[in-house]
DNA sequence: TTGATAGGCAAGTATCTACTTGCCTATGGT
DNA sequence: ACCATAGGCAAGTAGATACTTGCCTATCAA
Protein backbone atom coordinates (compact mmCIF):
# COMPACT_ATOMS: atom_id res chain seq x y z
CA UNK A 1 0.00 0.00 0.00
CA UNK A 2 0.93 3.68 -1.24
CA UNK A 3 1.32 5.88 1.86
CA UNK A 4 -0.73 8.79 1.36
CA UNK A 5 -1.01 12.24 3.13
CA UNK A 6 -3.67 14.03 4.43
CA UNK A 7 -2.14 16.80 1.63
CA UNK A 8 -2.79 14.97 -1.20
CA UNK A 9 -6.84 14.13 -0.64
CA UNK A 10 -7.23 18.00 0.23
CA UNK A 11 -5.47 18.87 -2.66
CA UNK A 12 -7.34 16.39 -4.63
CA UNK A 13 -10.81 17.20 -3.45
CA UNK A 14 -10.00 20.64 -4.57
CA UNK A 15 -10.65 20.72 -8.00
CA UNK A 16 -14.47 20.70 -9.30
CA UNK A 17 -13.79 18.65 -12.16
CA UNK A 18 -11.98 15.87 -9.72
CA UNK A 19 -15.05 15.54 -7.33
CA UNK A 20 -17.51 15.35 -10.82
CA UNK A 21 -15.34 12.23 -11.49
CA UNK A 22 -15.62 11.07 -7.95
CA UNK A 23 -19.38 11.58 -8.24
CA UNK A 24 -19.32 9.25 -11.36
CA UNK A 25 -17.44 6.58 -9.61
CA UNK A 26 -19.71 6.82 -6.71
CA UNK A 27 -22.98 6.21 -9.80
CA UNK A 28 -20.75 3.42 -11.38
CA UNK A 29 -17.72 1.72 -10.06
CA UNK A 30 -15.15 0.44 -12.41
CA UNK A 31 -15.23 3.20 -15.41
CA UNK A 32 -12.35 3.52 -17.59
CA UNK A 33 -10.66 6.83 -18.83
CA UNK A 34 -13.16 6.69 -21.77
CA UNK A 35 -16.66 6.59 -20.13
CA UNK A 36 -15.55 8.46 -17.58
CA UNK A 37 -14.92 11.21 -20.16
CA UNK A 38 -18.29 10.63 -22.30
CA UNK A 39 -20.22 10.43 -19.16
CA UNK A 40 -18.44 14.11 -17.80
CA UNK A 41 -19.30 15.74 -21.10
CA UNK A 42 -22.61 14.78 -22.05
CA UNK A 43 -24.18 14.60 -18.57
CA UNK A 44 -22.00 17.70 -16.97
CA UNK A 45 -21.45 19.49 -19.90
CA UNK A 46 -17.61 19.60 -19.13
CA UNK A 47 -15.75 20.69 -22.27
CA UNK A 48 -12.54 19.02 -21.05
CA UNK A 49 -9.57 17.19 -23.40
CA UNK A 50 -9.29 13.06 -22.37
CA UNK A 51 -5.64 14.10 -21.06
CA UNK A 52 -7.05 16.85 -18.35
CA UNK A 53 -9.22 13.79 -17.35
CA UNK A 54 -6.06 11.18 -17.21
CA UNK A 55 -4.41 13.52 -15.44
CA UNK A 56 -7.04 14.33 -12.74
CA UNK A 57 -7.30 10.84 -12.62
CA UNK A 58 -3.48 10.42 -12.07
CA UNK A 59 -4.43 12.76 -8.56
CA UNK A 60 -6.85 11.25 -7.57
CA UNK A 61 -4.95 7.91 -7.01
CA UNK A 62 -2.48 9.80 -5.76
CA UNK A 63 -4.52 10.51 -3.00
CA UNK A 64 -5.93 7.11 -2.63
CA UNK A 65 -9.48 8.20 -3.84
CA UNK A 66 -9.56 6.14 -6.98
CA UNK A 67 -8.15 2.69 -6.93
CA UNK A 68 -7.15 1.75 -10.90
CA UNK A 69 -6.89 -2.06 -12.08
CA UNK A 70 -5.76 -2.88 -15.53
CA UNK A 71 -6.86 -5.18 -17.21
CA UNK A 72 -5.98 -5.74 -21.12
CA UNK A 73 -6.20 -2.47 -22.75
CA UNK A 74 -8.53 -1.47 -20.67
CA UNK A 75 -7.59 0.29 -16.86
CA UNK A 76 -11.28 0.56 -14.41
CA UNK A 77 -11.10 2.92 -11.98
CA UNK A 78 -13.01 2.34 -8.86
CA UNK A 79 -13.71 4.63 -5.74
CA UNK A 80 -12.17 4.60 -2.74
CA UNK A 81 -13.77 5.78 -0.12
CA UNK A 82 -11.31 5.00 3.07
CA UNK A 83 -9.38 8.57 2.89
CA UNK A 84 -12.43 10.51 3.29
CA UNK A 85 -12.95 9.34 6.48
CA UNK A 86 -10.78 10.32 8.70
CA UNK A 87 -9.66 13.73 7.06
CA UNK A 88 -12.41 15.45 8.52
CA UNK A 89 -12.59 13.97 12.30
CA UNK A 90 -9.51 16.01 12.91
CA UNK A 91 -11.22 19.30 13.71
CA UNK A 92 -14.85 17.74 15.25
CA UNK A 93 -14.49 17.39 18.81
CA UNK A 94 -14.51 14.58 20.60
CA UNK A 95 -17.77 15.18 22.23
CA UNK A 96 -18.93 13.48 19.14
CA UNK A 97 -19.66 9.92 19.75
CA UNK A 98 -18.51 8.58 16.52
CA UNK A 99 -15.30 10.74 16.87
CA UNK A 100 -13.56 9.44 19.89
CA UNK A 101 -10.87 7.36 19.39
CA UNK B 1 -26.49 33.15 6.93
CA UNK B 2 -24.35 33.29 4.36
CA UNK B 3 -24.72 30.96 1.32
CA UNK B 4 -21.73 28.44 1.36
CA UNK B 5 -20.85 26.42 -1.60
CA UNK B 6 -19.14 23.16 -0.76
CA UNK B 7 -16.42 24.71 -3.29
CA UNK B 8 -15.59 27.25 -1.03
CA UNK B 9 -15.26 24.50 1.62
CA UNK B 10 -13.15 22.52 -0.51
CA UNK B 11 -10.87 25.36 -1.19
CA UNK B 12 -10.22 26.74 2.03
CA UNK B 13 -9.22 23.18 2.90
CA UNK B 14 -6.94 22.53 0.41
CA UNK B 15 -3.65 24.77 2.29
CA UNK B 16 -1.65 23.73 5.07
CA UNK B 17 -1.64 26.53 6.45
CA UNK B 18 -4.98 27.25 6.74
CA UNK B 19 -5.83 23.24 8.55
CA UNK B 20 -3.10 24.86 10.45
CA UNK B 21 -5.05 27.26 11.92
CA UNK B 22 -8.22 25.25 12.49
CA UNK B 23 -5.68 23.14 14.10
CA UNK B 24 -5.03 26.49 16.21
CA UNK B 25 -8.60 27.01 16.85
CA UNK B 26 -9.57 23.64 17.52
CA UNK B 27 -6.71 23.78 20.21
CA UNK B 28 -8.26 27.46 21.56
CA UNK B 29 -11.13 28.70 20.41
CA UNK B 30 -11.79 32.56 20.15
CA UNK B 31 -8.14 33.39 18.95
CA UNK B 32 -7.55 36.79 17.81
CA UNK B 33 -5.43 37.47 14.45
CA UNK B 34 -2.22 38.39 16.43
CA UNK B 35 -2.94 35.27 18.54
CA UNK B 36 -2.78 32.87 15.78
CA UNK B 37 -0.04 34.37 14.09
CA UNK B 38 2.43 33.81 16.95
CA UNK B 39 1.39 30.38 17.90
CA UNK B 40 1.62 29.43 14.22
CA UNK B 41 5.49 30.56 14.25
CA UNK B 42 6.19 29.72 17.57
CA UNK B 43 4.77 26.35 17.46
CA UNK B 44 5.05 25.16 14.17
CA UNK B 45 7.73 27.26 13.00
CA UNK B 46 5.68 28.95 9.67
CA UNK B 47 7.58 31.96 8.59
CA UNK B 48 4.32 33.79 7.67
CA UNK B 49 3.37 37.52 7.77
CA UNK B 50 0.12 38.86 9.72
CA UNK B 51 -1.21 39.80 6.22
CA UNK B 52 -0.51 35.54 4.91
CA UNK B 53 -2.91 34.91 8.15
CA UNK B 54 -5.41 37.53 7.55
CA UNK B 55 -6.24 36.15 3.88
CA UNK B 56 -6.03 32.78 5.17
CA UNK B 57 -8.91 33.99 7.87
CA UNK B 58 -10.79 35.75 5.39
CA UNK B 59 -11.14 32.10 2.87
CA UNK B 60 -11.96 29.95 5.90
CA UNK B 61 -14.38 32.59 7.15
CA UNK B 62 -16.10 32.25 3.35
CA UNK B 63 -15.81 28.96 3.41
CA UNK B 64 -18.03 29.36 6.93
CA UNK B 65 -15.43 27.12 9.14
CA UNK B 66 -14.21 30.25 10.89
CA UNK B 67 -16.92 32.38 12.47
CA UNK B 68 -15.67 36.26 13.74
CA UNK B 69 -17.12 38.58 16.28
CA UNK B 70 -15.39 41.90 16.32
CA UNK B 71 -15.42 43.59 20.07
CA UNK B 72 -13.61 46.61 20.43
CA UNK B 73 -10.42 47.11 18.55
CA UNK B 74 -10.30 42.99 19.07
CA UNK B 75 -12.00 40.06 16.32
CA UNK B 76 -12.00 36.53 18.13
CA UNK B 77 -12.16 33.74 15.44
CA UNK B 78 -14.14 30.94 16.36
CA UNK B 79 -14.48 27.43 14.40
CA UNK B 80 -17.19 26.29 12.77
CA UNK B 81 -16.96 22.72 12.13
CA UNK B 82 -20.85 22.31 10.69
CA UNK B 83 -19.74 22.68 7.14
CA UNK B 84 -17.08 19.92 7.28
CA UNK B 85 -19.97 17.38 8.60
CA UNK B 86 -21.71 17.26 5.05
CA UNK B 87 -18.99 17.24 2.28
CA UNK B 88 -17.51 13.95 2.66
CA UNK B 89 -21.15 11.90 3.29
CA UNK B 90 -21.28 12.95 -0.56
CA UNK B 91 -19.14 10.48 -1.83
CA UNK B 92 -19.81 7.67 0.95
CA UNK B 93 -22.62 5.00 0.02
CA UNK B 94 -25.95 6.68 1.23
CA UNK B 95 -26.90 2.63 2.78
CA UNK B 96 -25.12 1.97 6.19
CA UNK B 97 -21.58 1.93 5.89
CA UNK B 98 -19.21 -0.94 6.82
CA UNK B 99 -21.77 -3.71 6.51
CA UNK B 100 -21.64 -4.68 2.72
CA UNK B 101 -18.32 -6.18 2.26
C1' DT C 1 0.27 -7.97 -40.99
C1' DT C 2 -2.84 -3.57 -40.77
C1' DG C 3 -5.81 -0.62 -38.50
C1' DA C 4 -8.55 0.89 -34.73
C1' DT C 5 -8.93 1.51 -29.81
C1' DA C 6 -7.28 2.64 -24.93
C1' DG C 7 -4.11 5.05 -22.72
C1' DG C 8 0.49 7.55 -21.48
C1' DC C 9 4.34 11.11 -21.88
C1' DA C 10 6.13 15.70 -22.42
C1' DA C 11 6.33 20.51 -23.48
C1' DG C 12 3.91 24.86 -23.58
C1' DT C 13 0.53 28.24 -21.93
C1' DA C 14 -2.61 30.70 -19.21
C1' DT C 15 -4.70 31.28 -15.09
C1' DC C 16 -4.80 30.96 -10.02
C1' DT C 17 -3.04 31.32 -5.61
C1' DA C 18 -0.11 32.34 -1.63
C1' DC C 19 2.73 35.68 -0.02
C1' DT C 20 4.92 40.13 0.57
C1' DT C 21 5.22 45.15 0.96
C1' DG C 22 3.45 49.57 1.90
C1' DC C 23 -0.07 52.43 3.42
C1' DC C 24 -4.46 53.17 5.63
C1' DT C 25 -8.41 53.16 9.45
C1' DA C 26 -10.08 52.27 14.06
C1' DT C 27 -9.92 51.47 18.89
C1' DG C 28 -7.92 51.93 23.56
C1' DG C 29 -4.60 53.62 26.99
C1' DT C 30 -1.79 57.50 28.99
C1' DA D 1 -4.31 65.48 22.50
C1' DC D 2 -0.75 61.65 21.66
C1' DC D 3 0.73 57.07 20.29
C1' DA D 4 0.76 52.21 20.34
C1' DT D 5 -2.06 48.29 19.17
C1' DA D 6 -5.32 45.45 16.16
C1' DG D 7 -6.64 44.97 11.85
C1' DG D 8 -7.80 46.02 6.69
C1' DC D 9 -6.90 47.39 1.69
C1' DA D 10 -4.40 47.19 -2.63
C1' DA D 11 -0.80 46.31 -5.90
C1' DG D 12 2.89 43.37 -7.22
C1' DT D 13 5.39 38.90 -7.67
C1' DA D 14 6.85 34.06 -7.76
C1' DG D 15 5.33 29.65 -7.97
C1' DA D 16 1.61 26.20 -8.49
C1' DT D 17 -2.02 24.20 -11.28
C1' DA D 18 -5.33 23.02 -15.00
C1' DC D 19 -5.57 22.46 -19.63
C1' DT D 20 -4.13 21.82 -24.38
C1' DT D 21 -1.51 19.91 -28.25
C1' DG D 22 1.28 16.57 -30.40
C1' DC D 23 3.42 12.33 -30.44
C1' DC D 24 4.19 7.78 -28.56
C1' DT D 25 3.22 2.70 -26.80
C1' DA D 26 0.21 -1.25 -26.03
C1' DT D 27 -3.60 -4.24 -26.87
C1' DC D 28 -7.14 -6.42 -29.73
C1' DA D 29 -9.67 -7.53 -34.02
C1' DA D 30 -9.90 -7.98 -39.08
Amino acid sequence: MVLVMAEDVFKALADPTRRRILDELVERDGQTLFEICTRLVTKHGLGLSRQAISQHLVVLESAGLVLSRRQGRYKFHDLNTEPLEHIVTRWLKPDAPENTP
